[in-house]
DNA sequence: AATGAATGAGCTTTCATTCAT
DNA sequence: CATGAATGAAAGCTCATTCAT
């Protein structure tokens, strides 16, 4: 009954591992357990955005936490599966930050639907300029260590491409996008043009107006490539 | 009497001292140095490539180059020197795979400059299927391990787009390229191209038709945006 | 609550961060730490007097401890932050042993002070022959290492100098000893009586009987330079 | 014929070694053997004041004297067993520079005697100003490394002491020292006057004045111990 | 449940010594 | 004989993980 031993599971990443208190209708201890994860999550993400994952300590994650070493390994088995639930509140905050479905849905031209690409966008960059590091982490972090956590990185680009692409289905059908587009390639074009402004941030240039200019031609060629041929044709 | 010498940056080896009493002995070797270094680079590659440069041992390096460890320090003064070098043989195999300069400064129209352009994402595509690793050595752990590093990276993207923004401007010189485009974002944007292919193969994800049919995708929209207006319209 | 914690100068340890949650768990221990220390510095003192500092490995020290090599990295920062305290615990010895304020103060004739002198170096002769090493560790090892160090040990040849010399400065005052002396001069050169003794036994040399002899004779020269003047001539 | 293979002794040092070349007669290459001996314990003597005997590598040492390091190898069979040779190279050194059988046998009062001592002192603290690190390479180095070494250093003072008791004695025989002194003991508390000077020098303590005040007082009070007592009494 | 003391494997780096040339 | 390339043992130090309390 309830058995939440997680130290045993040997000492290599072994799959994810959300199996904790989801046997609902037990109160008492149930909230402590996924408190503290969380609190322990939030101290790594902090210190590994800071000083990176290698050069970080379990002992600093767990003072970031106020709490022992010991009580980490409580909760997680071992400093890579915290990792990986550091990733996964990463792109948590970058979901949070681009509501993307928010911005979806609603568009009826194709001038609409580009100020929605470029509101995404934005925020992207935003949240980029806020949190330098969080894009570190995802893209380099993850990626360095394990290739596992590089497909959760490639999971939520395609997600986001998904959702694009059904947008253009839309408009497709509704008659505001010509029709005679490969919307699939489309979309993951249109997500892949934030790459040259993270690229940049990423290796710490961060310039506004460029990024603007780069936005602004992009979309531009976006909305002529969107468009319907001119009645004339 | 004759400079050869071309020994690492040696910070250990304190000048020489007097040159006297060296008619004799075993003379230092014109071409070892270079041959090691290279193959300590090589080895180095192989196992950052596959294990990533902070999972790596020196051990491992001098392992894999069937050398003691001591050898590699007497080649390179650090580990972090190596993966320089590393670094820098990676973008070597990069530029000599892909071979710019010779697909570039001959297209006489938008046709076959999209023409060059696919070619150059080909033999970008061929060279990441035949050394997957690669793509993660230099656009992970170089930017994971040191901020310098990844600027020598952005330099290459920058070189790159140069050269593209080049090609265009002699096109719109020359006439066949539309006047009214911002040459210098275009060149990034067709440099990220290869983007989401290469993001793919990154994470292991590897369709030669669904690439090809992003490239195609994208390089007919290239063609369109460049494309002069039609007299017609 | 309450002002624990006396842990190292932790070069390591990153603050605490927050406090809460820390009602529960092994109390920290209040002497432990102390405990350690002392004992990794016994330890230490027993490997360094007998191999030398720099031959000696901190795995030699933990061994010696009967603890792992990390445990020492818990209580000091470094191997020569371990000789540091090293060198106390020696000087405190030497301290301890020779009890100087106590021989000092009471003298009210040169006879008085001689005797004290001898007991003085008695002492210091005894400790030595009980702990050979330990002079080799204070002269030799100190010095050897960092000028920091050497500068200890002069300061305690010239604290014991100026004890002595107020003791001189005193029996001048009080008369029984002749006023046309350099005081200062004399201190220094009392306490290097010693010397002589010193040196024979950091080499391995052990002769009381000469030891003694030499003592004798030097003091008797010490008696004739301090006291007065004979009234008849 | 002429066995000197050095090497095959073992790794670990074996007592002097100083069996070559001494079999008269044989003139072709006998001197560079020794013309190369003591080119590389110069050498040694420079590196090993310089920087300290541990810290010290061979290379350094071969770089100095001009040869290869494999060559070192040739005329000593340890790093240790040069360490012995430099030191007596620095015995040497301060016997040249003191030149104290030139200072003796020639005083015919007391006055000449401590004229003798006097410049014998001023002639070992101007060597250790002109070469500071000779002293702790003596003093310091070679104790620390090995007992062995250390007695050398006692022989050194025996030997001076020695000098000086004969000294002591002719004066007595001549009729100008008075008879009841401990001649042996005083030879060497004589000897160890330089000790406290010495002492500071070691410790980058550099006063001359100072030094001149102690050297004063205690040759006076040499002077009033081995004169006659006076006739009155 | 929580803690922090303890550990040892493993890291990078140095260097005395050997030996093929 | 002379050389310098090669080596591997060993050093100081770090830190993820365990476990007695």
């Amino acid at each position: 009954m309830g058995g939440r031993r997680l130290r045993p599971q040997g000492r290599r990443h072994q799959g994810r591992g959300r199996e904790i208190a989801s046997r609902t209708g037990r109160p008492p201890q149930h909230e402590l357990p996924l408190r503290r994860r969380r609190q322990i999550i939030e101290a790594a993400y902090e210190v590994f955005t800071a000083q990176g994952y290698e050069a970080t300590a379990i002992s600093a994650v767990a003072a970031r936490a106020g709490i022992g070493q010991g009580t980490v390994y409580r909760y997680f088995g071992s400093k890579r599966e915290i990792l990986d639930h550091v990733i996964d509140f990463g792109i948590e905050k970058v979901m949070a930050s681009v509501q993307l479905p928010e911005l979806l849905g609603t568009a009826t031209s194709v001038a609409e639907l580009t100020d929605a690409v470029r509101s995404a966008a934005d925020r992207v960059y935003d949240l980029v300029e806020r949190e330098p590091q969080l894009l570190r982490l995802l893209l380099v972090e993850a990626g360095a260590i394990d290739p596992e956590l590089a497909q959760r990185l490639l999971g939520l680009e395609a997600i986001t491409a998904a959702l694009v692409a059904a947008e253009l289905t839309r408009g497709v059908d509704a008659g505001w996008i010509r029709p005679d587009l490969d919307t699939g390639v489309l979309s993951h074009a249109i997500v892949m043009m934030v790459g040259p402004g993270l690229l940049r941030q990423l290796h710490g240039v961060s310039d506004p107006h460029e990024r603007r200019r780069t936005t602004a031609t992009l979309l531009h060629l976006l909305e002529k490539a969107l468009r319907l041929p001119s009645v004339a044709s």
